[in-house]
DNA sequence: ATAATTTCGAACTATTCAGTTATATATTGG
DNA sequence: CCAATATATAACTGAATAGTTCGAAATTAT
């Protein structure tokens, strides 16, 4: 049984080939730990899941905590290109915003996938300190990279100078751990969608002048 | 071995007294569960955290499943009754908001427990069908108890009359999941709050006139 | 072809775990 | 004090689980 397309280019190792990719594997293993979270996952779930033997799986890619980081990692880096994509892309400021939550949105409500996202409803119940860590500099990173949306969103004139980047980079990224919350549990895709653009609104809306605030 | 305090009215029942009070083992499965995730625990776990025998487990409070609904069910009880108290005492739209959500921060970030929220963090991976039903009317519960307040703050003058009072407090209670979750994994008490108080003052800006928002 | 190398498939082992059972203990009622 | 009742303690049982071992299979190098 070998499935290997092998792309002529890579020489081939000596023994039998594997017949599984190891990347793929790695996917299939996101989707068994986003499906079941970290704990309710067995070493056979991961065994069925991604198409390797037993002994196999522990020779490539070590136990389950193994599996999981690298399987975290993997999915963080995909995930991260794309919402990086959705944000940068050359477009007004609104539609980045709009853009980022909707992708939020959209992949958390992804058919054929479980509900919710890997890092934000599965990783921060895992029980170790290279997890956590590595969720916490994900977490900051995510922040860094809509204030610096935002301070371009100045110099391009859609927001004004005195637009508070750094908190409304934060409330971007709550909004989108909330959305994806609730995708988790059910809420209608299109619920989500309607909710998000509200979110993008609210979130480009500029301080209020001292005298409007008094009021409240 | 007797702890009860056996408040006189209660006619005793005739065998060995209990050596434990129900609802405090109750209030030791929820942080059990609350540490450890509802697949990272054991039946041992709980035997041992809230200090009741196993067989007197099994028979008084059922299996896992069973326990940790009872303890859901109790805890979202507390935890609603505390968020109503701080959102519908006789106090400013303004105060209220930021009372809810700063009520959402202190929960999640409290000392010697563990951190983020059962319902948020936890329950929505317990792969039970009325587990979800029991969340899902939770959130439409609270976003409906801030809606109220919402309404209450137009009457009061405190907010204009046209303010989307449901828009707003389903980005409440985003605010508070995407709060809860920093808190989870370890985001500081003192960022939190301070994030909290500038969630409450963006959630009270009134909508943008239209020719405001094109410019946007 | 044959040897060397790597993976695969199946079975094995020791451990952990859920749920039960048996016996001892504490209490009420007569 | 003795019977009845309810809980506590400890030990037991069968199933699930993690990690390993071993022979068979597939491939390359000679």
């Amino acid at each position: 049984m070998n499935i290997e397309p092998n792309d002529s280019k890579t020489a081939r190792p000596r023994g039998r080939p594997r017949s599984f990719d190891e990347t793929g594997a790695l996917e299939k293993a996101t989707q068994v730990f986003w499906s079941k979270g970290y704990d309710g996952v067995t070493i056979d779930d991961l065994v069925e899941g991604m198409g390797v033997g037993r002994p196999s799986l522990y020779a490539i890619f070590g136990d389950k905590r193994a599996i999981f980081l690298r399987a975290l990692k993997a999915y963080a880096e995909r995930k991260g290109a794309a919402a990086t994509k959705a944000l940068l892309a050359p477009q007004t400021l609104r539609d980045s915003i709009a853009d980022f939550l909707r992708y939020a949105v959209e992949s958390a409500t992804e058919k054929g996938s479980a509900r919710g996202c890997l890092m934000m409803c599965v990783a921060p119940l895992v029980n170790d300190a290279e997890v956590q860590q590595f969720l916490q500099s994900a977490v900051a990173g995510g922040a860094a990279l809509l204030e610096r949306r935002f301070r371009d969103g100045i110099s391009a004139g859609d927001i004004p100078p005195d637009f508070p980047v750094a908190v409304r980079a934060i409330q971007v990224t709550d909004f989108a751990r909330g959305l994806t919350m609730r995708a988790q549990i059910g809420t209608p895709r299109k619920t989500l969608l309607r909710d998000a653009k509200e979110a993008a609104d609210l979130v480009l809306l500029p301080r209020l002048k001292a005298v409007g605030k008094q009021k409240l």
